[in-house]
DNA sequence: TATTAGCACTCATCTCTTGTGAGTGCTAAA
DNA sequence: TTTAGCACTCACAAGAGATGAGTGCTAATA
């Protein structure tokens, strides 16, 4: 009994490893050939269609060996398979592509995008750390233009944030100043929603000597993060799809393409991952978009301090190896996270 | 002779304005139906012979119709076609795009490569304003951290530039705020390479008083601009090279695409042009990069005030509706110059 | 003398046939 | 329970015509 489940996760590794080296299906022959396993090529047979009948397996056409369907490589992800020690070699890549002189998170990000496509051969994609959920840090109030007025809002999640505001009255750069003191002392350590609220609170409960530069200043900060904080997101290596043997039907790699050039598209595929920390992997059908069936989506958080600030990912077709992608996508995470912690203090 | 002078431009104007309807090689039988000749397929077909023989058209094999070379684009774009008028809808598409309340350089940008790819069905690219010879505005020195100094460029594209610098000793914003106020006197209206040229003659000559706000204030003014600005380019509409028949061969494709990816290979494509004002066409070979033989590249400069700031343009097949695309490229190019000046004063 | 009808020729592309081989499921023997 | 053996399936490749849109050349025509 025991001996014969393990003979069917044996069967069920050959067949992905196999299918994931070569992209074709595989019949029993090659199964023995390749593992030289202790059965006949019937027996494998046999246990090939009872792995097919309970849904793990299926056949392009009658003649044809086996491929993995999406609950065969679920299954292979979420018990045949471990993560696994990075290459030596793999681990200095990463870190030589880090190794600049990054103060800038700006950099470290698409920098990021840059290196997951490379070392995965598959799109890389990150979302730059969201906006409104980071930590009001300071705020500067420039004078550009009469009445041009130049926000700059520094965060914790080291992103800086330029928004021109135009303003009906005139202003001198000095009563900026005192309006800049105040917000810098009032918002310490916020969340940019709390700073929403708070300045809405205090408008509402305020009078005397507070007020008058309280209105005016909550004004200009709503205004500067009002307008939903455009979504950022870093891609790359969107051509390696092109590589791959199953996308060579252009219709559908079109789509694909299609939709990676939509960032709207994009988020949606991370669903409501966003500010969880852990490691998600959607294969083919479980994907957020149709366009994504063929294809697998393994995404993880990244880190400013203990919060998860953005995600980071991968794209590529559901034929991957799975173990090598995932600890890449972990390490990278892990070092993305420390690279922003560094330029942070 | 003129008379022969005459058919020869038709039927190449025919032989062309057909093959980009159709993507097919295009024989002497279609023309007479098509274009209603009066003249018999063998005329025609003598004609196409001398036109094959002086290079403005080839067969891809002996019984093949012909189709336009290089050359033969290049003798359509500067002589058979002429600007068009936009079409009343076209207008309106691209206005409507710009409707918005535009506050921000990159927003107007970043709508750009959308609204060129989406127009023309092709690849849609623009470079961001150019940094080092845009004007210095003012800048503005912030304390972020002890030893973090966040420094402000506003330069005369409306773009804002934000460097974080680490410095080595201590600071106060004191001293900052002294410094700020020197360097905005002191470089009012220069370019940013005359900044750095200005800036270490006065380091040089300079003693006394200036001395020390001057040489701290270089050093950092110069770690903000000297690590080339990174190229920005925005980038939309790849997937449409995917739907052009002449794009079926995938390896050729992935070609184009992985060009795309690099902002140093696009940057290459505009080659010396960057600072014109004037349209550019590069058709087949005639472009940089050989990745490009089968394409056609159309750009041109965009202003702000008088000053040439930045390219735009689009990448299709060489097989484009040229004088459509080309009256777009330059409608577009007006409507970018004038938002952007619009939100610069 | 310029034009065109006529004709033989070329060659990519489509369709049809056939052969091959990697795979299957089933049955009966070990 | 395993496996040898066998008939069967079916994608795919190779080859053979047939088709037709195109050509260039030549001789007749306006």
């Amino acid at each position: 009994m025991l001996e014969i489940e393990k003979r069917r996760k044996f069967i069920m590794q050959a067949v992905i490893s196999s299918y994931i080296d070569t992209a074709e299906p595989v019949g029993s022959g090659t199964i023995k050939r390749r593992y030289k396993i202790s059965l006949s090529s019937a027996s494998i047979r046999n246990v090939l269609s009872d792995l097919e009948r309970e849904g793990f397996l299926s056949q392009p056409h009658t003649s044809a060996g086996r491929i993995p369907t999406d609950k065969g490589y679920r299954y292979y992800v979420d018990s045949l398979t471990r993560a696994r020690e990075l290459e030596e070699e793999e681990r200095e890549f990463i870190e030589e592509e880090y190794n600049f002189n990054r103060v800038e998170m700006e950099e470290i990000i698409e920098k990021t995008s840059y290196v997951l496509s490379q070392i995965t051969e598959q799109a890389g994609i990150i979302l730059f750390p969201s906006f409104q959920s980071s930590r009001f840090k300071r705020i500067q109030l420039v004078l550009v233009a009469p009445q041009v007025l130049l926000v700059v809002l520094v965060t914790g999640a080291g992103l800086i944030k330029n928004k021109l505001v135009r303003l009906e009255e005139d202003i001198n750069q000095d009563e900026l100043d005192k309006m800049a003191r105040f917000l810098n002392d009032e918002l310490k350590n916020m969340s940019l929603s709390e700073v929403r609220d708070h300045l809405r609170k205090k408008i509402k409960q305020e009078t005397g000597p507070f007020f008058f530069v309280s209105r005016r200043a909550a004004e200009i900060i709503r205004m500067a993060i009002a307008r939903s904080y455009p979504l950022r997101i870093s891609l790359d290596g969107t051509s390696y799809i092109l590589d791959k043997p199953e996308f060579q039907n252009m219709a559908r790699t079109r789509a694909i393409i299609r939709l990676l050039e939509n960032k709207e598209a994009i988020q949606e595929l991370f669903g409501r991952d966003m500010s969880e920390p852990n490691m998600k992997v959607y294969i083919g059908k479980e994907n957020k978009s149709e366009y994504l069936n063929d294809c697998t989506f393994i995404s993880q958080g990244y880190c400013l301090g203990k919060k998860v600030v953005g995600r980071l990912g991968v794209i590529g077709p559901r034929r991957m190896k799975y173990a090598r992608v995932m600890s890449l996508v972990d390490y990278i995470s892990n070092v993305v996270s420390r690279n922003l912690d560094r330029i942070n203090h």
